[in-house]
DNA sequence: CGTTTTATCACGCATTTAGGGGGATTTTAA
DNA sequence: TTAAAATCCCCCTAAATGCGTGATAAAACG
């Protein structure tokens, strides 16, 4: 067990403390290895292509390029490498935003510290780590609202109409007649109290309706 | 701490094994207690109204109606209750319906009997639990393909489009003519070779380029 | 430093679509 | 057995769409 090959980590955190003691951490823990911790995404980038690390550990709050910014320079550079992020506010952009520019995993710094190290293998082995708190937003986004006012149908023909879909393709691919289609679209826009695609579409993805 | 009031479960489970198997292993858990077990939804769905408990475990595969289906029907019954989903296969699109129709967590049948105890206690306390597979694909499907052919603004132009947006709304909200919207969506259906508002979001997101 | 890509703007044209107005009828559920 | 939901009908005008064939300036790349 000793002698394994150790996985390598990088640490971006601008908080001395903190990165120390993640590096601390990892570092006496066997089979893990901190190759090198910067504290901001400027001097991280010029180094990593020597550190090549399989994980890095990226803070989210930083001064100059932000974490979420660093991720696509990143993976350029590395593509291969898996990030986790590392962040003590729980916003809700910054998770979407982080997972659509590639991060693995999603942490919160109030987690216990000993989870890093289960995260980090976690990722390695291929899995996407989050806290709890993480994980409920990501679910969450999921759910779609129970008390939508548009009825099944309606529901189906604004779901076409998202797919940007004109009202005859619909009428054909659904097996009804055109006008059918413009008498739902008339209800669902007063429904929703708008006057437009683009409305009824905005209004319905906001309440989660579709 | 042995005589708090017990997190109540009911199981919605075909396989005799199996379900007998999880309420042995949550009733001889302290705090835990299974009010029912049920081997299909039908019978489920008429004794749900006593059962009120706080969290079900339910199977996907079932004879009669699905697990996925029986998540509206329990909502309307029992709008609070946290659903957590077992199954044996990952498939991708069961992961989504269920979360979409508001699943709370997703479980593999192949992870350790314990964990659904850690998993019940989770749920409760407001968290989504997840088998590491389901975080994976969950995670995954926010991630953008980073070998997309269009351009940074071509990009944003179509991202626009599929907000059912039109070429002259579009122009006005970028600060730029018509004409300059115009080509870029010209350019665009080159790049994916479509002809089409429709097409080019449905292969834009099929390869999740927006 | 030169070449390519990207972003910008131009004009015309045939065809379809969108949104709104006012209805009616038949299924489906409560 | 009512109410809600889904279906279909006709009219109208302004706007949008997709495609053709261009040009020019700015940015990025090697």
């Amino acid at each position: 067990m000793e002698n394994k090959t150790p996985i390598t980590v990088v640490i971006i955190e601008d908080d001395e403390t903190i990165r120390n003691g993640f590096t601390y951490l990892i570092n006496t823990t066997q089979n893990y290895k901190v190759l090198n911790s910067y504290s901001n995404v400027e001097d991280a980038l010029v180094n990593l292509v020597n550190d090549k690390p399989q994980v890095i550990l990226l803070d989210i709050e930083l001064p100059g390029i932000k974490g979420i910014d660093a991720i696509p320079k990143i993976k350029n550079i590395l593509p291969k490498t898996y990030i986790l992020m590392l962040t003590v506010y729980e916003n809700e952009d910054n998770v979407f935003n982080a997972l659509t520019k590639g991060a693995s995993g999603y942490l919160t710094k109030s987690d216990n510290t000993e989870k890093i190290i289960d995260a980090i293998q976690e990722v390695v082995d291929g899995g996407a780590p989050m806290s709890m708190n993480i994980a409920k937003i990501v679910i969450k986004s999921f759910h779609k609202n129970q008390n939508s006012p548009l009825t099944k149908r309606e529901t189906e023909i604004l779901e076409q109409i998202a797919a940007g879909k004109s009202r005859s393709k619909i009428a054909k691919q659904m097996f009804i007649d055109l006008e059918t289609v413009k008498s739902h679209i008339k209800n669902i826009y007063v429904k929703l109290n708008v006057h437009s695609r683009e409305d009824a579409i905005k209004e319905a993805k906001n309440n989660k309706y579709i």
